[in-house]
RNA sequence: GCCGGGAUAGCUCAGCCGGUAGAGCAGCUGAUUCGUAAUCAGCAGGUCGCGGGUUCGAGUCCCGCUCCCGGCUCCA
């Protein structure tokens, strides 16, 4: 009895009974055939050894889409787990997923890896690739799978039986005489793999779930073709060329020394300089937008982060107590519960609402020693924090403001993509249902004001509040979340806060904590890579250099670096006994955006020849246009 | 915190089977006065992360700790 199957553009296909998606492929055309890796069934992606029923939907998947290439990791996840099981037997398999990059298997073996083993399992690859197994699918009954895994003793296979739902086909994956319990889909057979590389080693929990045992993990990659290989190969050492650790010490922006601790942050003259152009910028707009500025202790009585719920919810990851007089004062994680204060300072009317005050508050968390990584996690870091209190039915335009803000700042400073969710309730939360509706609809209309299109979040919010966060893409391409817009219906019931209404009753107001940046560590790491330690000119801690030819012109460099500082611009001279290209050099890898080069010629003319960080010559430049021009690339954007 | 890898001059790194530490760059001194990404020569620079142990002898082997890197988990 024959079937019929749909395809994308609406074409009727006629196949045999039991027919696969390959058989499907083929029927199509012999190219496609050739390339397709699996398909898509009603929406689903399928192995390509899927039998097909009628009036399914069909698509071809092939080697040629994201959705492939994720196939082909998977499989490959499945040949290393081969290899690893020939070479060390008594190792237990778990999962071994395809990720964004490339896939990994989590393994139990006693003793776990090392990284010479790494090479020995690459080479075993190899073996079972250059033998091209064919893969195959098959459809097993749940006693049969839980008999099969026993016999193996694949006890962590024989436990995710048990949790994959009833109603669900159990399916084997086999290819030469190695077998898993996957539901697919894979590559026709292990010769499809041309490229791969195995790349790190990692523990990892049995279902990322830390009470559960430790496993080993192996990272790999893998692709169609060697030049793809190469080219992934090639972006890995990019990311490590701007890695914000690297440049941040070759450029003397910032260090951290183990004499005074983990994820504790020396700012160095540079790098504090930069810092300080970013929060100059930072305050000025905050007192454009509406915002007071505030400036609150480090910290806060016990009994303070008690009322907050702080001791309560959020303690391990706040530093020990100190006692003084006979009292608890903890380090602040947050900067709130002084904002709050700072509003119940007074009576409060309606009128004066919304209030708003931000901080540039330094706050102290612990964080467990593994998780601290350069600038972008540390334990002590300066928040560019902000606490709005409005009116529950001025929540939308407050928000509003608040999101166009961030955007406009976070453009500032050149990045273009941006990314916005919607968090709603979470299982346990507090707050009315319907106090938590009207606000989740005004985060998102919010966000369409704005001008973003928000993902949805569902059951991401915090347990006080939804909020709205928002990722930026920097040069290339990665994601980092750095804004974050959250309501809070908690604290202001904690601290009881209040303001005079229209008719003279008290109301509650809604609480609303605002970050641009996230922190301003983190987001100085993320600038250093986004620019690849080439700031813009208004960032740059040096924002012209000077470059003398001979020592007779070191008189008429010093005078012009004189005058281009009475215009506030930021400018060295090299005096340094070098010929020009090497002053060039040392300029252009410290990344100054700058160059105006001074030789008798130029001295005789009267001005200067310019050159730009990474573009080279511009030329002479008599002196009014070359300051000038030195002015204009260095004004902050607006 | 857990798994794996590390820590040698300011930086990047070499140092074999245990025999008492080396290069390049940076620094300093001198020569050179030079036109768009490295001028030459000389000098100086180390408690081999910290503490303990094994040994006649430890940068090297063992144990503990600190810090760093890649992950897990978590998050600004």
């Amino acid at each position: 009895m024959g079937i019929a199957v749909k395809l994308p553009d609406g074409k009727v296909l006629e196949l045999a009974g039991g027919a696969t998606i390959r058989d499907a492929a083929a029927a199509i055309g012999a190219r496609l055939a050739k390339d397709a890796v699996a398909g898509k069934v009603n929406g689903e992606v399928r192995d390509i050894r899927t039998p097909l029923k009628d009036g399914d939907t069909l698509s071809i998947i092939t080697r040629q889409m994201p959705e492939g290439l994720n196939v082909l990791r998977h499989s490959a996840a499945h040949i290393m787990a081969d290899a690893v099981q020939r070479l060390f037997p008594g190792t237990k398999v778990t999962f071994g997923p395809a990720t964004e990059t490339g896939f990994y298997y989590d393994f139990d073996k006693p003793g776990g890896f090392q990284m010479e083993d790494l090479e020995k399992i690459e080479a075993e690859m190899a073996k079972i690739i250059a033998a091209d197994h064919a893969f195959q699918r098959v459809e097993i009954s749940r006693d049969e799978a839980i008999r099969l895994f026993q016999e193996k003793g694949e006890t962590f296979k024989v436990e995710h039986i048990g949790n994959i739902p009833k109603d669900e086909a159990i399916t084997i994956f086999r290819h030469g005489d190695w077998v898993d319990l996957c539901e697919g889909p894979h590559i026709p057979s292990t010769g499809w793999i041309k490229a791969f590389k195995l790349t790190a080693l990692a523990g990892a929990y049995w279902r990322g779930d830390e009470r559960n045992p430790m496993l080993s993990r192996v990272y790999g990659s893998a692709f169609f073709d060697q030049e793809s290989l190469d080219k992934f190969l090639v972006q890995q050492e990019e990311a490590k060329r701007r890695d914000h650790r690297k440049l941040g010490r070759e450029l003397g922006l910032f260090s951290t020394v183990e004499e005074i601790g983990a994820g504790l942050v020396l700012w160095h003259p540079k790098g504090a300089l930069v810092r300080k152009l970013i929060e100059d910028f930072w305050r000025e707009e905050h007192l454009k937008n509406g915002y007071q500025i505030v400036y609150t202790p480090h910290v806060g009585k016990a009994d303070l982060w008690k009322q907050s719920g702080h001791l309560e919810n959020y303690k391990e990851n706040m530093y020990a107590p100190m006692v003084l007089d006979n009292a608890d004062y903890f380090c602040k994680p947050m900067n709130c519960p002084f904002h709050i204060h700072i509003f119940k300072d007074a009576r409060r009317s309606y009128r004066e609402l919304p209030v708003r005050y931000c901080e540039l508050g330094a706050v102290y968390r612990y964080e467990r020693s593994g998780v601290l990584h350069g600038l972008m996690r540390v334990r002590g870091f300066t928040q560019d924090d902000a606490h709005i209190f409005v009116q529950p039915e001025k929540l939308e335009e407050e928000v509003v403001g608040a999101l166009k803000f961030c955007m406009f700042f976070l453009r500032a400073f050149g990045f273009t993509g941006f990314d916005a969710y919607v968090a709603t309730r979470p299982e346990k939360a507090i707050g009315e249902q319907s106090a938590w509706d009207a606000a989740t609809a005004a985060l998102r209309k919010a966000c369409e004001a704005a001008g973003l299109n928000p993902m949805l979040d569902e059951g991401g919010g915090a347990f006080y509040g939804p909020k709205i966060d928002v990722k930026i893409k920097d040069a290339i391409g990665r994601a980092w979340q750095l804004s974050t817009i959250q309501v809070d219906f908690n604290l202001p019931e904690r601290f009881n806060l209040e303001y005079t209404g229209k008719d003279n009753a008290a109301h509650r107001p809604y609480m609303v904590h605002r970050a641009m940046l996230g922190s301003l560590e983190r987001f100085f790491g993320i600038l250093v890579e986004h620019y690849a330690g080439a700031f813009p000119a208004w960032l740059a801690p040096e924002q012209v250099r000077i470059l003398p030819i001979t020592e007779r012109n070191l008189d008429y460099c010093q005078e012009l670096a004189h005058h281009l500082r009475s215009f506030g611009v930021r400018v060295e001279l090299d005096s340094s006994n070098e010929k020009l290209g090497q002053k060039i050099r040392v300029a252009e890898q410290s990344k100054i955006p700058l160059m105006v080069i001074v030789g008798d010629k130029d001295q005789t003319a009267g001005g200067g020849s310019l050159r730009e960080h990474g573009k080279g010559d511009r030329g002479f430049l008599p002196r009014e246009a070359l300051i000038e021009e030195i002015k204009r690339s260095a004004a902050r954007p607006s």
